[in-house]
RNA sequence: GCAGGGGUGGUCGAGUGGUUAAUGGCACCGGGCUGUAAACCCGGCAGGCGACAGCCUUACGUAGGUUCGAAUCCUACCCCCUGCACCA
């Protein structure tokens, strides 16, 4: 089956372009195709993981992917969507940004200087050298502004009156320029991206078939929500970030097993790589057994888990989650805080515990949680605000704070 | 540029001199029911302190002013929307 058809079976794909044409190509040549990110911050969150999953599938099929980091338009700010002229970075924050990313993708696609070895590109490589006069010239007189400002970006924000700069702009033509060098530097014949940002993806097929005179071609995929119509990858927490740093393996595995039951497929299909058949099995709830349910989802967050953080860090996650879930397990791996003996010898008052794991963000809302009786210390409820923790407490060598039904911490002594 | 309308808490949206930290919906959080789902029901939802009664600090575009007292009145400024004009 050809690259576009998986994409496709797997629920990737919103918009293409002709799809005949584009089978066609997956079938008979080795393609290289394209996705751009976002230099904005050091780590891809697990929005991005969409994308970056496109690019694995195009590598699996047998092509090559590039992944380009936008470190030349992220000076520029792409104004799609957004209602005020985006905040610009400092070349030095995209150039630290850039490391922590090449990282992450490295899980998922093969860099290496082989047929379809990924490539990470930084489009300041050639941004930065334009030379306005020559660009002006050698592309700029393929853009017709009256088509330009029809984009939809851009024409609400000529609507509002509210002043579209001349940089935002040129964002477009900065995307579509990007298109054409790759195309001339690797013969890149496929972008895709966000559906957001198809305007700037056809504005660079048009570009690469003018000036090249070649085929070029664009997948887009709608933004992912949940089934509760969230977006997807986000928490009361903010975003749940690739980077361990930020979001914790049990917190990202946890992100994943907390799934509603009717995303469990679908997420099943883009966020792994397991066959169809076996996704289709996975997400099926009518018929199954509760615990079959679970375990799907335990089954899903695992696969997504190995994939960003490796399989030996998901099984942990998954034992950790398992033994504060109540079965027996190993915690060594559960999100755990330290106390001081000395402390605990006096008594540390659960309201401050609470605040110093992080674990709520105020005493005030501490306070308010154990009248809402939502507190519990080693599965026994808290009830007065002036609970103290004591070494009575650590009977079994170490004690369990939890929150509502899913936020628990593991306390030792020290 | 002229005229009219508007900027309120994460969001939508009430409120037009005084129990207003500000009705209500959504989102979110806690509880109940469950399965670490969904739906539903109950409660909470600016921050801090607290002997849980209460106290303090911030908050209704920005900055001032009037007043015992303002999100509510006045002044200036910023921004948005809708007409008209200008540019053609």
């Amino acid at each position: 089956m050809n690259v576009f058809d998986v994409l496709k079976e797997r629920g990737f794909v919103y918009q293409s372009t002709d799809e005949t044409e584009l089978r066609h190509m997956l079938e008979t040549e080795r393609v290289t195709g394209y996705i751009g990110y976002d230099p904005t911050a050091e780590s891809l969150h697990a929005g991005n993981l969409v994308t970056i999953m496109m690019l694995a599938h195009l590598q699996r099929g047998g092509h090559r992917p590039l992944a380009i980091v936008g470190g030349g338009t992220a000076l520029v700010g792409d104004p799609s969507g957004r209602s005020e002229m985006r905040q610009m970075l400092t070349k030095e924050k995209i150039a630290s940004n850039l490391v922590g990313i090449r990282g992450q993708l490295s899980r998922f696609v093969e860099f290496d200087d082989s047929e379809t070895g990924a490539k990470l590109i930084d489009n300041a490589e050639w941004l930065e050298k334009l030379h306005y006069i020559e660009f002006l010239r050698d592309i700029g007189r393929y853009f017709a502004v009256n088509q330009m400002i029809k984009a939809k970006g851009y024409a609400e924000r000529l609507e509002r009156e509210q002043g579209l700069s001349f940089i935002e702009f040129n964002y477009q033509i900065l995307q579509a320029y990007d298109y054409l060098v790759l195309h001339q530097r690797y013969g890149c014949r496929l972008q895709m991206g966000g559906a957001d940002q198809w305007g700037n993806i056809v504005a660079g097929c048009d570009l690469v078939r003018r000036v090249a005179g070649a085929g070029a071609h664009a997948v887009t995929v709608e933004l992912i929500t949940t089934s509760a119509g969230e977006k997807m990858g986000k928490t009361a927490a903010g975003a749940v970030w690739l980077s361990a740093d930020r979001t914790s393996v049990y917190d990202f595995y946890q992100y994943w097993r907390n799934v509603d039951d009717r995303d469990i497929g679908r997420f099943a299909a883009i966020f792994t790589f397991k066959d169809m058949q076996e996704v289709r099995e996975l997400g099926r709830t009518d018929g199954k057994t509760v615990d079959e349910i679970n375990a799907a989802k335990e089954e899903l967050a695992v696969a997504v888990t190995a994939l960003v953080h490796g399989e030996e860090a998901a099984l942990q996650a998954r034992d950790s989650a398992r033994a504060m879930f109540g079965a027996a397990g190993d915690l060594t791996n559960a999100p755990t805080t330290e106390v001081s003996r000395d402390r605990l010898e006096t008594g540390v008052s659960v309201v401050d515990l609470l605040v110093e794991t992080g674990m709520l963000p105020s005493k005030k809302e501490a306070r308010r949680k154990i009248e809402e009786r939502g507190i519990h210390v080693n599965d026994e409820m808290v009830s007065d605000h002036h609970r103290v923790i004591t070494m009575r407490d650590f009977d079994a060598g170490y004690a369990i704070l939890r929150v509502g039904k899913k936020s628990r911490r593991r306390l030792l002594a020290t």
